[in-house]
DNA sequence: TTGAAAGCGCTACCAA
DNA sequence: TTGGTAGCGCTTTCAA
């Protein structure tokens, strides 16, 4: 590894050599004063008052060598920084997540914190954990699963003032907002089960990644009509049109008469490949979907669907900020998920 | 602020202490070994050899505290760091995109770089950039427009060994990833030309932060159908139905006889509003879209789509690396955007 | 084979 | 109002 020497503190000479990054000392020599007078006027510091003279030296020198202050030493100093950690979602995730993530990173900024998604690929729960502990994130926001006890100690040891999951259960240690995907399926069921269905299959995506939401919406679905006499079939489909007309070309045998799609992606592309099939909808079978995208409007029959309500940004930038000041109160839990159906004409 | 005091050496009482955060110097006491030991085990420093009793009960001694190395730190006393830094698109950008970003960070932390999204809202340009250097990343990608040479400048003053775009346009001092929008349009001109049409319509989007793809694809179409006297008629379109039907409500007026989109989301969105309106397609206009989305086939005529193939993440990690071992090799500009037309029934 | 110590860039305490 | 300086946690050179 080639380290780049320091620049000497002598001028360079006349070809602009590439300097080294200048430093807090570069801009005091250059400015003609100390580097705790720097530090004071760069960051403003409302306990040591600078004359007016000083403070336009400082800031000019700091301007004309390009001084841009290090972070990594500034809270190794500080003992603490203002990071909050975010894995990057492995997996492409809906439209409504990234407006969530974006909003929430708004709203943290305004409180004044860094927010950084950390490209969490191939480690895996603990290791995972201990990655981003590395950082010293003053906060760690994890959506999904893959979270345990052990991971929130390892980041809380590490110095982590707030552990919060997004996620479809708690984890001991962390707050929790309690993303209740079975809600969204409880939802759907009611509503097919109104609507006098007694046959529902229920699609769940193959790609990988998608469990942790498929599977408590199927099981939402299944305590929305328990007791009721109703059947509950998993149906399996993979996003591709082959799959869809497979499944589609199964109908009569299924038997079916009415169908809830993991998301409306899902769901169109079976309703497609239903009224290819010749399949009535809603008068053979009735979809509906979830997520309530765009998407969901544009095929006729519309899909009526389970529109689903995140927090606001807002909302979770206060509970992160809450726990940061008091990293000693009990974790709180909050149900977020807000589940209403939104009836069109499939069924 | 309120400091946490160290704990201090001696062992505390029975009562779990909410400790301090363990450092190596905790692991070597508890080892009973200095610091240098601890780190040369740690590191596994091949320069060094360590007897294997020794490395067990440093080991032990670490998992015992829950051990995490300190970033910072680390990189502080490297002079440099691994960490890879974008600035985390503020607009939900589509799936193409979020996909390639996920290869880019799996590729990257094969070769051992740390990949970070800066969730950067509310700074723009120059602000953004010191923001970014605050973190002494080693490289920085930069998707989109935004960054200037002043930007790149602060960034490699402040050490970044490789800064690359990612957008429709070369920047001074950095590689770039030219993403050619252009082709794009004048791909679907092109077909549409070849199809004998010649009043074309192009939906430009009005929702803010697509400008910088949206133009260059209608530029695109106008490139394209140069010289042979067809019009090329930009549409304003919101992604709301409404917006689509009043647009669709206009045609007769308009008298366009093929119109191509942003993307087959806002495609779709007009082509269900002209179906409803009993304009044929493609008889009346063709219709044809972009990014080829699984979107596009669910709807009757299927979509007609400009296919968009971005380079593999593999591609990008590598060009980074290599500016990364050779920081002073000239600036690449690489031209990545593959762009063909996928004819499906409606055009 | 191990330890002592310097020093990365920064801030905050204390002295002048 | 300003400067000197200790020390945050870590790695690495040099010495033992």
């Amino acid at each position: 590894m080639v380290e780049i020497p320091n620049t000497p503190s002598v001028p360079s000479s006349a070809a602009p050599v590439p300097r080294s990054v200048p430093t807090s000392a570069d801009v005091a020599r250059l400015a003609g004063v100390s580097r705790a007078t720097v530090s004071y006027v760069l960051n403003n510091t409302s306990a040591v008052r600078i004359s007016e003279p000083t403070r336009r030296r400082v800031h000019e020198a700091a301007k004309e060598l390009g001084y841009v202050p290090h972070a990594a030493a500034r809270s190794l100093r500080a003992g603490h920084s203002r990071l909050v950690l975010m894995p990057a979602p492995a997996i492409p995730v809906g439209l409504l997540y990234a407006r969530f993530i974006n909003e929430l990173q708004w709203a943290l900024s305004r409180l004044d914190y860094t927010v950084v998604q950390y490209g969490t690929v191939g480690l895996r729960g603990d290791d995972a954990a201990r990655a981003w502990a590395e950082l010293r994130p003053v906060a760690v926001l994890v959506p999904g699963t893959g979270l345990g006890p052990q991971g929130v100690a390892v980041l809380k040891r590490s110095g982590a003032r707030a552990v919060v999951t997004l996620g479809p259960e708690r984890v001991e240690g962390a707050h929790a907002l309690l993303m209740d995907h079975e809600s969204v399926g409880h939802c759907a069921g009611s509503h097919l089960r109104a609507r006098g269905r007694r046959r529902v299959g229920v699609v769940v995506p193959e790609e990988d990644g998608l469990e942790a939401y498929s599977r408590p919406r199927l099981e939402g679905v299944r305590q929305a009509l328990h007791g009721t006499g109703a059947t509950v079939t998993a149906l399996p489909l993979a996003h591709t049109e082959q799959a869809a007309a497979r499944l589609a070309a199964d109908w009569p045998r299924l038997g079916l008469d009415a169908v809830f799609a993991y998301n409306d992606e899902y769901a169109m592309l079976l309703m497609r490949a239903l009224k290819d099939e010749g399949v009535r909808i809603p008068e053979d079978t009735a979809v509906v979907g979830a997520d309530d995208l765009m998407l969901g409007r544009l095929l006729r029959p519309r899909l009526s669907t389970v529109h689903v309500e995140l927090p606001s940004g807002q909302y979770l930038a206060e509970l992160v900020d809450r726990a940061v000041r008091d990293p000693h109160a009990e974790p709180e839990t909050h149900k977020v998920l807000g589940a209403s159906l939104v009836r069109r004409d499939s069924s």
